[in-house]
DNA sequence: CTGAGTTTGTGCCGCAACTAAACAAACTGC
DNA sequence: GCAGTTTGTTTAGTTGCGGCACAAACTCAG
């Protein structure tokens, strides 16, 4: 088994090929009808017709015989195909350093059911995902809806192919936790079905963003977000998440963006996890960061509170431009045709997009990488909905196999 | 023409579908035989045998019948199959800061005849395409071999979809000149049949190491490169080149790698390319520059000829760390399985590869991922070779539409 | 030398996913 | 009310490929 085996596709397996990139294009709200289905997948219109009838028969999908109040167009309306509501959902869950929340989502990204956000996160991850799988389980239960799969969100880098946690300090857990057996093993206790995936928060923020938000469209995505410490990024290419080799990539961390910056624990200086997160933002402004609010809470509301205090202006303004440095050799080391932020990096694009799009574009090399489109997270919850994106991806790449 | 009709291969236009990755197999060396050719497509005998024999009457491959001094295993012994060396060829050309050359290759990477390599290079691209692409036609008349297309290597970024030069600036060419266009005109004049392609140099020997030398089976090369002047990269991820959304992706020189470092044109300080190419090394081991000969071959010679010295030590180790840091960056960023070196940076690898492993690993964040084995190209003017994977590239993705 | 075992190549059948083409349906506009 | 346009459906035909059976070419044991 030294990979020599390329998924043998046996012909009883296969089911009809289209099959997936149909249902992605509905999942993505890329093809309100059979007419557009029959254009993006570039077949016939009874090849499209016979796949939307497969969906439906599957369960997956709706295909409205109304024709409804259909467009002012000339000839025969097309019939809107939509995801099926009682359709089947996954779990995602989401685990960060304020606590853990579970939900039900649909296919398109729709979010049927949500548990209360808790607040307590232990140290132990069985514990924490026990009882976040559970809180899923409940949701399940009460819905009465079937499962296929179950995603997990969490603030830390994940190594691939072990599934293990290696930085999740901001949750004090241990580094290296087998976070991803840990969480399928609560997922088979909880007697739910499907397989489970575990993913980093970051890197699933930019999946759900490409599918469902800011993202749409884009054919080379760059996210960086921070939470609460600390910086992460993703990269979506080509509508798959690219997270290397063993999942480390897009690890950003550790950019230098401040020389003469604070030490960073990496070894380095002036490091983009140190420089441009919630705590560098309130010490910046010369505010003592409170414990009853999260930092990211504290530091967004600063932000857009007290914009007009100088030492606020001038902390948001020095960030921007920290942030403009990294982001510049992003652009010059990935060439993305759109960047999205969230966290607080999402509010200080907001405070000042002009500031930071000038910074990037004067740092970066040449041409139009510079001036790429730098936009904010649009979707809420989109962790979660990315751990959702994880489940669903074997049913979008083939129905057939994934609901058998 | 906003990407909707994606690529409507109708039913006549497709051909068997296994052709392009069965000629894929053959053309790097993975498929010796039509057994492995069997696995590695995972498809039956019966469909091997039939792709085999369908690349075979195509004029690409060849199938030794005689099945010669078989291998020790049992069994009926396995045909074959290997390149046609009379098969059709590229017109590949390179154009560096010493001068340009031409060359005939033929799949495989295999090269059929080279022009002697020219050693002036004007300021004017035009006549320097139009005189390499000349000599490349001799070389094609002279050989009487089927041409399908055209492949050029330049010292340059190249901004896509335009295809123009960035950068040419080690070669007094005009920034901005649409080479892409230019080298296409010269292909056409000269009566060269099949597209013409332009690319970067560094990417295009990464694309030919990858698929015949040091960078063989990885899945996520990085290949970092100096010529004379400055640092490129390059980045081939399952297979396939990633320039990124405008053809800028890797370019690497202005990753900040001494921040007391000397000052870069980029407005920055220490970056990459000013710390680590042959100026750089000349200059720190307290050379003069001389004018006879390039700078690499100038640096290369005092790095291998004078390491005992320790002025010349002293600098190889200063250019190590820093080329470590700057690689330690992109791993946090690209999570590579393998980077290759190329220039100048091979043979600072090859002075003391555990200086350099060690600095990587040091710098790099977490797990396998700073143990990224790190490797000199091996092939013989591989950026040539890679010109001519560009322009096979049509051929081995449709081979029945490529050579219709 | 012979026959059993093993691996590879090939001919034949049939499935199923698709295209093509013709037709039917549902709209708009004159 | 009819022509024009776009969409959905039915039918027939094509084809790439899996499955199978068999033949071919080797090794090895006795």
């Amino acid at each position: 088994m030294n990979g020599k085996a390329t998924t043998t596709r046996t012909k009883l397996e296969r089911g009809r090929s289209a099959l997936g990139p149909a249902l992605e294009l509905v999942h993505t709200g890329r093809a309100p009808t059979r007419a557009v289905l029959t254009s993006e997948l570039g077949v016939t219109r009874a090849t499209a017709g016979a796949v939307a009838a497969e969906l439906e028969a599957l369960g997956l999908i709706r295909v409205d015989s109304s024709p409804g109040a259909a467009a002012g167009s000339q000839g025969r309306p097309s019939h809107r195909l939509s995801v099926l509501e009682t359709g089947p959902v996954v779990l995602a869950a989401q685990v960060h350093a304020d606590g853990f929340r579970a939900a039900l989502v649909g296919l398109g990204g729709r979010i049927v059911a949500t548990s209360p956000g808790c607040v307590a996160v232990m140290a132990d991850p069985a514990q924490v995902l026990g009882e976040v799988v559970e809180a899923g389980a409940g949701l399940l239960r009460a819905s009465g809806l079937r499962c296929v799969g179950a995603g997990l969100a969490v603030p830390s880098a994940v190594a691939e192919p072990e599934g293990t946690a290696l930085n999740p300090l901001h949750i004090a857990w241990p580094a290296g936790s087998p976070v991803r057996d840990i969480f399928a093993a609560c997922v088979r206790r909880a007697g739910i079905t499907g397989p489970a995936f575990t993913g980093n928060d970051v890197n699933l923020t930019a999946l759900a963003e490409h599918r469902h938000g800011a993202g749409r469209g884009a054919q080379h995505l760059l996210c960086v977000a921070t939470g609460h410490r600390g910086v992460g990024g993703a990269l979506v290419l080509d509508g798959r998440l690219h997270s290397g080799s063993s999942g480390l990539a897009l690890e950003v961390g550790h950019l230098t963006v401040n020389p003469e910056g604070r030490p960073c624990h990496c070894g380095g200086r002036g490091c983009l996890d140190v420089e441009t997160d919630p705590l560098a933002f309130l010490t910046t402004a010369r505010r003592e960061p409170g414990p009853e609010e999260s930092l990211l809470k504290q530091a967004g509301n600063l932000l857009r509170a007290e914009y007009d205090d100088p030492a606020v202006r001038q902390a948001a303004e020095a960030l921007i431009d920290r942030l403009g440095l990294g982001l510049a050799g992003l652009v010059n080391i990935l060439n993305p045709d759109r960047i999205i932020l969230g966290g607080l990096h999402r509010d200080l694009l907001e405070a000042d997009p002009e500031r930071l799009r000038a910074v990037v574009a004067d740092r970066s090399l040449w041409g139009r990488s510079g001036s790429v489109p730098i936009l904010p997270c649009t979707l809420a919850h989109n962790s979660l909905v990315g751990a959702a994106e994880l489940a669903w991806q074997p049913v979008l790449d083939d129905p057939l196999a994934a609901l058998a």
